[in-house]
DNA sequence: ATAGGGTTAG
């Protein structure tokens, strides 16, 4: 047989290809590929090149990624686009927007890879002017009706806080995938806008788009946030009937919507289900168990996890010691802190912190939790610590440290009306009014409002929403009066307004009147007198529960025989005889 | 010769 020179060249060339590849996504051994390379002189192979870059992408190293850009005389297309497309999906991405600038600097001509990779970068960046400065680049260069590059505009514009802009991209495109229905509705979902994700799913069927595991992932997450458990469950029967198969990621949305909207056993029945289930599925029922204060649960899965061999991460340690916190398992937590920081190599973050000072704090140990706040150092002294802080002396009524505590917080964010609200509570326990009303002078001058607090509750299939002294619902009238006759009986069974927030509105005529409709109460009353007897109502509140409506509907469930769940921005107080899981610490 | 796209969980 005859060897031409040509194919034997070609074969030569492949192996060293193949060596590459070998190498993997591993620096050193991609280094010794190099070498290799400039020995047998092959290191001009744009190809190789190429390949070489991708990988040290993947390896993590971008330094040395320049240092194969920089050795290049005239990077064409083909090479910017992998350049491009590898920084942005493997995390560089300013290094993607750097390459990009040079591509453009190099006359090189973008393409629609191009655009998709750049943008993911600007997205993950929220890089909104940036990313509107490639948008109009892509309107230029003629790929604005490119559906790759649309859907990826989508997820930007969300990502960037512009979900309006995202809509009016998916308004515009022609034809739509299932990927673009899906950008779309995980962008409001992420924008906090749940209603208007599940309003564009519902439009999605009714398109006949079929929805992936990846939608319902997103809508998941929006009927999480909404708290609905009906809709939830209605959601758990579209994916078991559409026959999709649930994944682990599904699976992981499955328990914490079934968690968030207050039904931990079934949460607990899919989390059972699970057989391919990772950190983040065991993370999930940990802090599904934790926000509704079964810590004993909340550990015995945290143990299992371990038995299993999966390695706990700074989020699972975050929700392992919020269940200490929330249940009251001071020692527990001592000792998975202690076990986080020496056996799992974690280093502690503020959440960490703010955890161990709530567990504290929560559990009785005021001091303890001083003690903790004061063995940080300046930089772990940040903002999110001193209001656990302050939580926790609230809790205790301790004022002088409260007092002392707040008012740090506010010249350490002036703009925050949470910490007035907090240091205004203290003064309205002390009996300080004129501190008080001087606190509620302040907020005026500096333009602050306390967050409107909103509750919702689901009556057969409706969502209805009510707000404080709320007079918006057609049977405003029946359910004011229902409310009253109920808070005589519940005065009859011992209960007593709890003065506590005095200062709760900062509108001085309204506040016995709002103290008295706070939108909790309303939706209890509602959900009361609509619903049959030994049927449980699940109320989902915006802001915390308040110590006077926590009070009073621990009275109505005795005086009307229910159980009442109530998630407040938090966690879950399951109502039950008089008195509440929480504890009353929360 | 070289790569190949947009969406998802705690």
């Amino acid at each position: 047989m005859v060897h031409l020179p040509t194919r034997f060249d070609g074969r030569r060339k492949s192996a060293e290809y193949e060596a590459v590849v070998r190498a993997g996504p591993h620096l050193r051994r991609l280094q010794q590929a190099h070498a290799h390379l400039v020995v047998t002189g092959c290191h001009r192979s744009r190809a190789l090149i190429t390949k070489l870059l991708t990988l040290s992408c993947a390896a993590g190293s971008i330094s040395y990624t320049r240092r194969l850009y920089r050795s290049l005389a005239h990077p064409d297309s083909f090479l910017f686009n992998s350049l491009i497309k590898a920084s942005s999906k493997f995390g560089f991405s300013i290094d993607a927007i750097v390459f990009y600038r040079r591509m453009l600097l190099s006359r090189v001509t973008p393409s629609s890879y191009t655009f998709t990779s750049v943008i993911k970068a600007c997205a993950d960046l929220s890089l909104l002017r940036v990313g509107t400065l490639v948008h109009s680049h892509v309107l230029i260069s003629g790929y604005s009706s490119d559906s790759f590059v649309q859907a990826a505009l989508v997820t930007f514009y969300a990502k960037s806080c512009a979900p309006r802009v995202a809509r009016k991209v998916f308004d515009e495109m022609p034809q739509r995938g299932v990927v673009a229905w899906n950008s779309m509705i995980s962008g409001y979902e992420q924008n906090g806008l749940a209603n208007e994700a599940l309003a564009v799913f519902r439009r999605m069927v009714e398109s006949r788009v079929e929805p992936d595991s990846t939608t319902f992932v997103s809508v998941l997450s929006a009927c999480s946030q909404l708290g609905s458990l009906e809709l939830g469950c209605w959601l758990h029967e579209c994916i078991v009937g559409s026959g999709i198969h649930v994944n682990a990621v599904l699976a992981t949305s499955l328990v914490n919507m079934f968690s968030r909207c207050g039904d931990v056993a079934r949460a607990r029945a899919v989390f059972d289900s699970i057989n391919d289930g990772n950190v983040v599925s065991w993370t999930a029922m940990i802090s599904g168990y934790g926000m509704h204060g079964y810590g004993v649960e909340a550990m015995e899965v945290f143990h299992r996890m371990k038995d299993r061999g999966v390695v706990p991460n700074s989020v699972t340690f975050v929700a392992v010691l919020s269940a200490c916190a929330h249940a009251g398992l001071i020692d527990e937590g001592r000792l998975v802190f202690a076990s986080m920081k020496q056996e799992y190599g974690v280093v502690p973050g503020v959440e960490h912190h703010v955890c161990m000072v709530d567990m504290f704090g929560r559990g009785g140990f005021l001091n303890e939790a001083y003690q903790f706040v004061k063995g940080l150092s300046s930089e772990e002294l940040v903002p999110a610590v001193w209001t656990a802080m302050l939580g926790a002396c609230k809790m205790h009524k301790n004022f002088d440290l409260g007092v002392e505590v707040a008012e740090n917080l506010i010249s350490a964010e002036p703009e925050n009306p949470g910490h007035y609200v907090l240091l205004s509570n203290m003064y309205a326990f002390a009996g300080r009014m004129d501190r008080v009303e001087s606190i509620r002078n302040v907020m005026i001058q500096r333009g602050l409002k306390k967050q409107v607090g909103f509750s919702t509750i689901d009556v057969d299939n409706i969502s209805y929403l009510f707000s404080m002294a709320d007079k918006s619902h057609p049977e405003t009238n029946e359910i004011y009066h229902y409310l009253d006759e109920l808070m005589g009986r519940c005065k009859d069974a011992g209960y007593a307004a709890v003065p506590e927030l005095a200062m709760h509105e900062l509108e001085e005529e309204e506040k016995e009147y709002a103290l008295r409709y706070h939108s909790e109460k309303l939706a209890v009353a509602f959900g009361l007198m609509k619903t049959d007897h030994g049927v449980t109502l699940r109320i989902a509140k915006n802001l915390r529960i308040c110590e006077d409506c926590h009070s009073a509907i621990k009275f109505m469930s005795v005086v009307t025989n229910r159980e009442i769940i109530v998630r407040d921005k938090l966690r879950f107080h399951h109502f039950r005889e008089g008195s509440c899981s929480c504890l009353d610490y929360w």
